[in-house]
DNA sequence: GACAACATACCAACTGGTCGGTTTATTACT
DNA sequence: AGTAATAAACCGACCAGTTGGTATGTTGTC
């Protein structure tokens, strides 16, 4: 029924579990020790799976950290044609989970924290990461040009300045929560990004 | 004439090559042994002038991080009246100072860098940075009740989601920039920023 | 001489990673 | 279908190197 060794099934327990302990504590910060231990695995079969640790890491950017962006920020907005009211019901859906519970920012945006570590450390992380953020950039920036062609959004605004900006400022945003652990800091900033994307109303 | 034992001077250089090792490398990515040989200096010294890793991290944010914070994006801004001029005027400068230097920001924020990476992981970091994040805060809105006040500012927003936002959205966009590793995204999502910014006008 | 300022040797704990070996699954051949 | 051969999956002891930290000693200064 089930076999005892189910190779798929290792591999993505080891993600996950790797997922959460970066998360938690950096990748510099993980051991994979740790990650052996909190997998209920071993060694041998990590590295039977991953060349290294860097390999680990790439993974879990490219498995599990890439689909929860698409999922989570990008398919929303995907043929989005009022990215203004789209975007908004986003953030304020963010910011509700997060009033109902605080420990959903504590730890952080996982491809920030990621980005913001490693990418001036290796190139490997630094693509990989970067990747995200492009598909992210480049889908809003596309749904203010739908905006603006279906008469959503102000004519005069730059797809591209709106969406690189709105993105760095929500990663700002989360960041900055995390060290205040504060939700006032949290919604206060949020209300000023909701401000800001009314302001691009036509 | 020169004493061959200067503490303050021994002090100033393990602080100083701790900022840049920790700057570069993160905190975790650290390790005393190296900020010791860069420092010319050995362990001993080090021990007897700090407690251990953890104070020497405390010590780099309330006497370096925090005074180049201070002078280079508080006290700018303090007794402004015309805090959209005077915050345009800032971030053009940095903008220039990019583009005339990228490397300027490939290492990105020193406070927001330990902010992501050490503030969930332990109090003494957070409570630090946390010091700094509000003390800014703080002068940003001070500025904008001023600029309200005196008709430079829309007297509708309110300068603490103002303040806060503005905070945020800068740090995501030193962020971003890092990883992206791309003058663009940088000086886009500045203009973005300043397109806010002048969104505020009365 | 007293005490701060350093230097050096050293430590246990842990780091990422390797390696020989065993167990299970898949394929090839009769 | 049965079985032998091969490959994939997994185990866990072990490795050299590094980690933060300490204990003890030496040197310089008042």
């Amino acid at each position: 029924m089930t076999p005892v060794k189910a190779p798929e099934d290792t591999r993505n327990k080891i993600l996950q579990t790797a997922f959460e302990e970066i998360h938690k504590n950096g990748f510099q910060g993980s051991s994979i020790n740790q990650i052996v231990e909190k997998a209920g695995i071993t060694k041998g079969a990590l590295f039977h799976h991953f060349k290294g640790k860097n390999e680990l890491g790439y993974a879990v950017i490219d498995e599990i950290i890439y689909e929860m962006g698409k999922e989570e920020f990008i398919n929303p907005l995907k043929e989005s044609n009022d990215p203004i009211h789209d975007l908004k019901q986003l953030i304020l859906e963010k910011r509700e989970q997060a009033r109902k519970d605080p420990s959903f920012i504590c730890n952080g945006c996982p491809l920030n924290n990621l980005a913001q570590e490693m990418s001036p450390l290796d190139e490997g992380f630094r693509t990989r990461i970067e990747k995200v953020f492009t598909a992210w950039r480049a889908c809003y920036a596309k749904a203010f040009k739908n905006g603006i062609e279906a008469g959503t959004v102000d004519p005069t605004v730059s797809p591209e300045i709106v969406a690189a900006f709105f993105v760095s400022a929500f990663e700002g945003i989360v960041g900055t929560a995390k060290s205040a652990q504060n939700l006032g800091v949290f919604t206060r900033s949020i209300d000023g990004l909701i401000y800001y994307l009314d302001s691009l109303k036509p």
